[in-house]
Order: C-alpha cells, then structure tokens, then sequence
RNA sequence: GCGCGCUUAGCUCAGUUGGUUAGAGCAUCUCGUUUACACCGAGAGGGUCGGGGGUUCGAAUCCCUCAGCGCGCACCA
C-alpha cells in the first residue's frame, strides 16, 4: 500500500465491479422494499455541483438502506425539459448565425437538432452519474421523452380529459413574446424594477379616477371596480359610463361600475380599472361578475408579438412600450393625469426566455384543479392537500412528510392560491398534445386519443394532430411511476425517499403529488428531503454566467470523488443552504488519507503476526478495549440515528471524530505497547472492518478498495451494516470503563501540557509523582490501584514518562510543576528548571477562576428554591462538581502555599 | 403587506425535551521527522451565543420586542 492513497487508480475499476456484482438491481436484493426515484437532470447540459450533492445525498441513502438489508432500487433517469431545452438550443443556433431557427429550419429539422444535442448531454449525464459513484439501477434507466414514458403520459391525459378535469377553454395565459409560448405561472420569475404610476380619469366626465403602471392596456378596460362600502362611489355601482375616443385612439369604451370586496379602499383613488384580457386578477373579477349574472366584456388590445392590435384604433401596430408613451403624453395634454409617481413594482419575465410577460387570452389546454374528479367527490387540489395534511383519503400511511416540516406551510400556502394549470406549449420539443381536430368542416371536432388517430371516428374526416407540446411538468409529474412497470409499482410504490431543491416543490414535488394521488390514488413517497443550494464562500450562487462555476468531475480528478462526496454534504443540513469551498475539499481529501494510512498500518500489522478468525478473550481485555468498544456501540447507534433523520452531515462529523481521535489517536496507539496482542489485532481489524462499512455509504471508493486489500472476497457494497448490540455484548463490563479511562486520558493531556508549558524538552523523560489522597474515585476501584495498573498507558503516550511514583500523603514535594485532575496530584520534579514565578502566576489565576466557579456554585446550592425545585439528580449533580471544585482549589491553595 | 427561516470563536457549523465553566473542523500561535499517516502528531490562545425586555431556582435553548440577512406568497389599481 502506499504511504498516500490516490483515488484515480482505482475509482473506474471499482464502479465496474459494482455494476458487475449485481447489487445495483434490486431484483438480486432480498429485504424490504426501499426506493428512491433520482431527480432526472435536464438534458440541457452537465452536471453541476447541485447535482453532484444530490447524487451523494441519494447514493448515501441507497448504500446505508442496502446495508440494513433493504430490497434497494436507485432508479436513474434524464428529463427532456421541453421549453429549457428548445430554449438553450435556439439560443446556441441563433450564435451560429441562424436568426430564427423555428422558421428557417421548420419542425422536423429543428427537432432533429434539438434531438441530437440533447442524446449528447444525455450521455454526457449518465457518465457524470457513474463518476459519482452512484449505485443506481441501470438496468432501468428511463427518460422523460421515451417511448414508455411517452405513451403513459398520452393515457393519463386521456383519461383526465375524460374525467374533465383536462380542457380546452379561451382564458388569460402568460405569454412569452420572445418565446412565442404560454409558461404557467409557477414559470414566471418576478423581478423588481421602478416604473412609473399614472392616475387619471378615462375622459373629463368620467365620476372615478384609476390608477395604472399600464395605460396603454386601459384601451382593453371594460369596468372599473370599487369596493361596495366605499361611500364616495358606491352611487354609481351598476351604471355603465361611455368614454369617446379614448386617449385619441378612436375607440370608445363602455366601462361598468362593479362591486368588489377586495378592493382597497385607501389604495391609490380605492378604484381598479379593469382589463380582463390583460390581467389575471382582472380576468377573475369578470368570472365573478359573469357568475352573478353581471355581463362584462373581454377585450384584447395587445397581440401575440407584443404590439398594440386593431382594437387599440390609433396605437396599432406599435410595441406596448411606445403605445404607453404615446398614451400618457396624450392623457396630460388633455389635462386628465393627476398624479403621476415612481414605484418599485413587480414585473413577470419568463424563467427560460427572459422576457417581460404579456397576459393574453387564449384557446389554451389546461387542467381544472377545482374541479370534482368524477367518482371521488374531491378536487386535485383537495387531492394535493390531503396528501400532506392528513394522509391521503385520511390513511396515516398514505401521509407525505415533508423535510425540514416547514416547507409543509409554503406547500399549503402554493395551493391555496392555485390557479387552473395552463398545460400546452407553443414550443415544439416535448409531448405532442394527444389531440386530433377533425378537418372536415362540418366536424371540426377534437378527439383525445391514447394513440394516434387517423381518421375522425364520427364522419371518417382526415385528423390533424395540435401541433402544441405538453408542459414538460406533465410528464415529470408521473416520474416515480411511470418508471415502473405494473408489477414494480405494487413493490416500489409509493417510493421510500425523495430529494429535491426548494426550487422545486411547486414545479415538480407537487405535480408528482397531484399525478400520483390522481391516477393511483397513492402518494409518490413517503418522505422528501428538502435540500438548500450550494453557494461559494461568500455566499454567491455558482452559476456560469457569473463565471464561478466549479465541475465535480475535476474536483473528482484532483481529488478523488470520495473527497468531492464528503466535501460536498459536509455542513449541509435539511432545507439551509450551505458553502462550498476549498478547505472543505481538502479535509475531505486529508479524512480519506488517514482512514487510508489507518487500514495500512493494521494491515501491515496482520502480515506480521498472521492472526487468523480467533475468538475474542474477553478476560484478557484491558480498559483501552472496553473502552473502545463502548465508544464503537454509542457511536452506531448515534449514526444510525442521524442517517435516518436525514444529518447526513452530522453523521459522517461523528465518525470522523471517532475514526480520528478515539480510534487512531488513542486506541490504535494503545495498541503498540499494550501486551494483549491478539485480542488487540482481533479488535483492531473488527473495529476497521466495522468503520470501513460506517463509512462506505460516503465514501464508497475508498473502503471498497481496502476491503478488497484485506482479502476481502465479497464486496462491501453488500455487507450488513454494523450493529450497536455486538459492540455492547463485548463491551459491557462496566459502565464506569468509558469514565476511567477518560480519567487516565486527562492525565496524560494534563501530564503533556505540563511539559509544554515547562518547556521540558521533547526527549527528556521524567518522573511522575500522583497524589491520590483527595482525589474523587469513579466505581469500585480506586484511584491509586487504576493509575497503577495503567501505568502503561501512562508511560508510552508520548508523555516521556520513565517512572511513576503514587503517593497517598497530601504532602507537597517541592521543585515540581504541578496541576490537579479530579482530585488527583500530579507532579513532575524538575530539579531546580522550574519557574516559580510563573508556576505562582498559574496557580493564582486558575485559584481566581475556581473561586468564582465556587462561589456561583455555593449560592445556586444556598437557594432554597433551588434545592426545592430542581430535579434531584440535578441538585446531585450540582454536589459533586462543588465538590470537585473544592479539592482541586484546596489543593492548590497547598500548592502555592509551598511555592512560598 | 402576510407568513417562514437565520444571526453562536477570524471562517464553516454542532449544541437533542431549558440543567457541567457553550463544543468541533479550518485558520492562527508554540513544540515535534516517535518506522500507519507532515494530506501527520502533541499542546495553546480565541465566544458578554445579534440588541433589549420577560418567564424560570436556572435561558444559546421558551415568550415578547427591535435590528440585519434570506426565502415563500400576495400586491403591483
């Protein structure tokens, strides 16, 4: 073995083993169903760091979860990200000088491109995926846009169509002018901008003023709402006012008082023009009125380019932009502006195109989310509600938890404001809506169909297909089944875990839910685990744009992908983002060296001494062994604890802290000198072999490899994971073990900080006196017996201590460094080297200290209520650390008295 | 505007239902080539737990309030 391990050697060689071996296909698994569906990147590109975490996240779960003996399914997959994808090719065909590749190039062509760029990253993706070491399925690797995907997702709009909760209806979408596509609203990204505010009258007569950061969409206005309790307007409730020629354009508008709650009467004039063909609220307000019965007209004014249509009369043909300017000029020399001031509003871009969003009414494809679902008597988003708030159809096991629990309050939040979901794309990457419009004009009907159509089942007509694509959400809502077959979904569904960012719970975790609970009636998991966003060191996201982006896989290469993976969870917790940085890399790297050097060294050792499966000799351990093994019992326990919580972070901090300073810095180096050697080398390879598989699920590479150096002939992907009740069964002698050896340690720090602060030089040995007189004792054995038969220990920890000398006089040997721990003693003669100034200092200052610990003691103690109401054990406990207190400063007092 | 988080050592973070003199890693400083590891070992320094108030025998922890940062939603007339 090497003195340094180097991940690169290795990594490919052990991946192919694993895919090999089997273990990645869950049919080879006995156990407990436990399923985790991978987030299926985008195929727009490469893997970036948020994916590399989400892949270790997921891949610590799939091992930790096969080692407990679970049935382990890790389903791999890609998504087609209909428009981001047709974006981001649009976007690198527009740089090789094709201005408009939807016109130039036509459907089939421009799909032919798209399709290729996206089989490239696709298998770009799935090679990033293995760097990682992701022990996921590939026997069933699936994709968004395949053939078994395609043809679920063309069956679940059947049928909701049949069940009408999909239809076609003419209603305000967003529209992405540049993109010349709907996007739904959870599409839209707000950005805060100034902008200007306009109050004004439609015309000289005209009873109301209204406010408006929009003039030029005021040519579409059919109402003006005010709230009904508003006395400065609630006279004109009903009436219908005519403005001619509104702002010069020619047009006349008919403009009908309404009534509506929610209307603030202290905004602005307490009066909304309103534009129900440019407005989602808007647009809802005319539902209600037209409901109660209150006809009120919808009229566009701005076309599908961003320009001003024939209705706006004048102001055709120019981009709203100019419309609005022209309008307000008018509207002040015509002397009807009021007011007019600057605010900082809130404007809707699209997320994938990045421009300004118009809405605008449509022929569009949506799903009714308030709608009764035939048969269930509940709406989607009832659905959608229960499934997180009681448990689907109010079954305990049918109940979504959702990780950190806060994000359950934003999920509820989301659907209370949910709006039917606008589900067709003008974009042509995607899902083909499955839809066929009967050409004879007669018919003209539409047909939903599963499969494709050829002819109108009613008069036998030529069909078209529409030629609109599916939001790309559809299909990546049916993902953790529609990656299943029948038989698999009675196995794996619903799924054990899933992991997303918060970016997605709207997007895709509640459309998952929604699909789920719709088409089986069952939730899509069990438990997602929400994850927050990796960030730089000064807190800046990594994007390329900024230029700071970082690629795992040259982390990966520099520094092995076991590295990359523990760096990449250290510090994360549920739902808080977290900080990526250099130092984290490099620890990682340094934590992967030392379990590397510790596995050398045992190794090596059994070369030497050729130990071969023997019985462990429980009367010939020591207290470094019981010791050791209680640390070992407490600390699986604690782990498994954490990993099942989802600390993931905390987890791996609690092995390293035992692998490091209990394990090598402690009980390996006990293990040099200490006479019992096989037990010693039985316990040592127990306790590597038994660290090596705490370890594996974060660090697979690497302990795979050891494993395999000790001679292994199985793989450690498929061993059983530790258990605490070994550990305790060999280790329970006495609980006090874990405290006396605790004590011997703290004398030895104690006896090598003395050394430091003597400046006792490095190769000196030296002479140790204890008194043990005063000293507090832990069980049944005493102080003096345990430092006497642990003299050993005490001897050979790099302390340099040749002799030992234990007294029980209370008598102060002068010419000493001296310190107390736990009532004990200690002192090293120094013939004449010592500082007594400073040796006085010291002393004097840790009396000051004490006395102050004593004192807060001795009142908390005096306090009646105190003694009254705290717990006994407490109270007890409070005792005999005054207690403590009290020896060590009383033999200091001593002490100094002597330095005198 | 409504709701939700966060604020602990120079940095990154722990701190379980309130109960040791608030912990770790990195960084800093001192010492050390002891043959598993210098990607190492031994030690040290460093915090009035964001401010203020309250509840309690006892508060980093619970409540109120203020401030800063972040997120979600609504508004955006």
């Amino acid at each position: 073995m090497e003195k340094q391990y180097d991940p690169q050697e290795n990594e490919d060689r052990i991946y192919q083993k694993w895919e090999d071996s089997g273990f990645f296909n869950p049919d080879n698994l006995e156990g407990e169903p436990y399923s985790i569906m991978m987030p299926p990147p985008n195929v727009t590109g490469v893997l970036h760091l948020g994916h590399a975490m989400e892949n270790t996240l997921m891949d610590i779960m799939a091992r930790y979860q096969r080692m407990q003996g679970k049935k382990v399914l890790l389903l791999p997959g890609t998504d087609h990200a209909a428009v981001a994808t047709q974006a981001k090719v649009e976007k690198i065909l527009i740089e090789r000088g094709i201005k408009d590749p939807r016109k130039e190039l036509g459907r089939e062509k421009l799909l032919e491109e798209i399709r290729s760029f996206a089989e490239n990253s696709k298998s770009t993706i799935l090679q990033q995926i293995r760097k990682m070491g992701t022990s996921c399925d590939w026997s069933r690797l699936a994709y968004t846009f395949d053939e078994t995907r395609s043809k679920i997702v063309n069956e679940v709009f059947q049928k909701m169509y049949t069940d009408g909760l999909i239809y076609r209806g003419h209603r305000v979408v967003n529209w992405s002018v540049k993109g010349q596509s709907t996007c739904s609203d959870d599409e839209l990204e707000y950005k805060e901008r100034i902008g200007k505010i306009y109050t004004f009258k439609y015309c000289q007569n005209f009873p109301i003023a209204i406010a408006t950061t929009r003039p030029e969409t005021k040519l579409g206005d059919t109402a003006v709402a005010v709230n009904p309790k508003d006395e400065r307007y609630v006279k004109y409730i009903g009436q219908t006012f005519e403005v001619h020629d509104f702002a010069g354009s020619g047009i006349d508008l008919k403009i009908k008082i309404i009534a509506e709650d929610s209307v603030d009467m202290n905004f602005g004039t307490g009066a909304v023009g309103v534009t129900p063909a440019h407005s989602m609220v808007d647009f809802e307000m005319r539902e209600k009125q037209i409901s109660a019965g209150n006809e009120i007209k919808l009229i566009q004014v701005i076309d599908q380019n961003g320009k001003m249509n024939e209705k706006a009369g004048q102001y055709q043909n120019f981009v709203v932009k100019e419309a609005r300017e022209k309008i307000v000029a008018w509207i002040k020399s015509a002397g009807l502006l009021e007011k007019e001031e600057e605010i900082t509003q809130n404007v809707s871009t699209s997320d994938r195109f990045g421009d300004i969003v118009e809405v605008l009414p449509m022929t569009q494809w949506f799903v009714a989310v308030n709608k009764k679902i035939p048969g269930k008597n509940k709406t989607l988003k009832e659905l959608m509600k229960e499934a997180v708030e009681t448990g689907l159809n109010n079954e305990s096991t049918q109940k979504i938890t959702i990780t950190p629990s806060r994000f359950e309050k934003i999920y509820f939040n989301w659907i209370d404001n949910l709006r039917d979901w606008c589900i067709s794309r003008q974009v042509w990457w995607g899902h083909r809506l499955p839809v066929w419009y009967c050409q004879n004009p007669d018919c003209q009907k539409p047909f939903v169909s599963g499969s494709d159509m050829e002819k109108c089942p009613l008069c036998g007509g030529t069909v078209k297909q529409d030629p609109d694509t599916l939001d790309t959400w559809f299909s990546s809502g049916l993902w953790t089944f529609s990656t299943l077959t029948e038989k698999e979904r009675g196995i794996f569904h619903p799924t054990s875990w899933m992991q997303m960012g918060s970016e997605l719970l709207f997007f895709w975790m509640a459309r998952m839910i929604l699909m789920s609970t719709y088409c089986l009636n069952e939730i899509p998991f069990k438990n997602v685990y929400i994850h927050g966003m990796l960030r730089n060191e000064k807190g800046d996201k990594f994007s390329k744009s900024a230029g700071n982006n970082i690629d795992p896989i040259d982390i990966s290469k520099k520094y092995g992908t076991d590295a990359l993976r523990l760096s990449l969870i250290s510090g994360i917790s549920p739902g808080s983002d977290s900080k990526f940085y250099q130092e984290k890399i490099e620890s990682a790297r340094n934590f992967i060296n030392k379990l590397w050097n510790i596995s050398r060294y045992i190794i090596n050792k059994n070369q030497e001494s050729k130990i071969i499966n023997q019985e462990l000799n429980k009367n010939k351990l020591t207290l470094a062994d019981f010791w050791i093994l209680q640390k070992m019992s407490n600390l699986i326990e604690e782990i498994i604890n954490e990993i099942e919580t989802y600390n993931f972070s905390l987890a791996i901090e609690k092995i390293r802290e035992f692998v490091w300073n209990d394990f090598a810095d402690w009980y390996v180096e006990v293990s040099k000198f200490e006479n019992n050697k096989t037990e010693k080398n039985i316990i040592l390879n127990m306790l590597l072999e038994d660290i090596l598989k705490i370890i594996h699920p974060y660090a697979p590479f690497v302990t795979e490899n050891i494993w395999s150096i000790l001679g292994k002939e199985t793989l450690l992907i498929s061993e059983k994971y530790p258990e605490k009740e070994s550990y305790w069964k060999l280790a329970s002698a006495t609980q006090t073990d874990e405290m006396r050896f605790d004590l011997i340690k703290e004398i030895i720090i104690a006896i090598r900080n003395l050394r430091s602060e003597n400046k006792i030089e490095p190769g000196k040995k030296i002479k140790v006196v204890f008194d043990t007189k005063n000293s507090v004792e832990f069980g049944l054995i005493k102080n003096k017996d345990l430092l006497n038969s642990q003299e050993n220990l005490i001897k050979n920890l790099r302390t340099g201590v040749e002799k030992i000398e234990i007294i029980e006089t209370g008598e102060k040997p002068s010419d000493c460094a001296h310190t107390v721990v736990a009532g004990v003693n200690i002192f090293i003669p120094l013939e004449g080297l010592i500082d007594i100034q400073k040796e006085k200092t010291a002393a004097e200052k840790e009396i000051e200290n004490l006395k102050k610990y004593i004192s807060d003691m001795e009142s908390r103690l005096n306090n009646k209520s105190f003694v009254q109401k705290a717990p006994a054990q407490i109270v007890a406990q409070e005792q005999k650390k005054l207690k403590e207190a009290q020896i060590k400063i009383s033999e200091l007092e001593k002490y100094l008295e002597k330095l005198k």
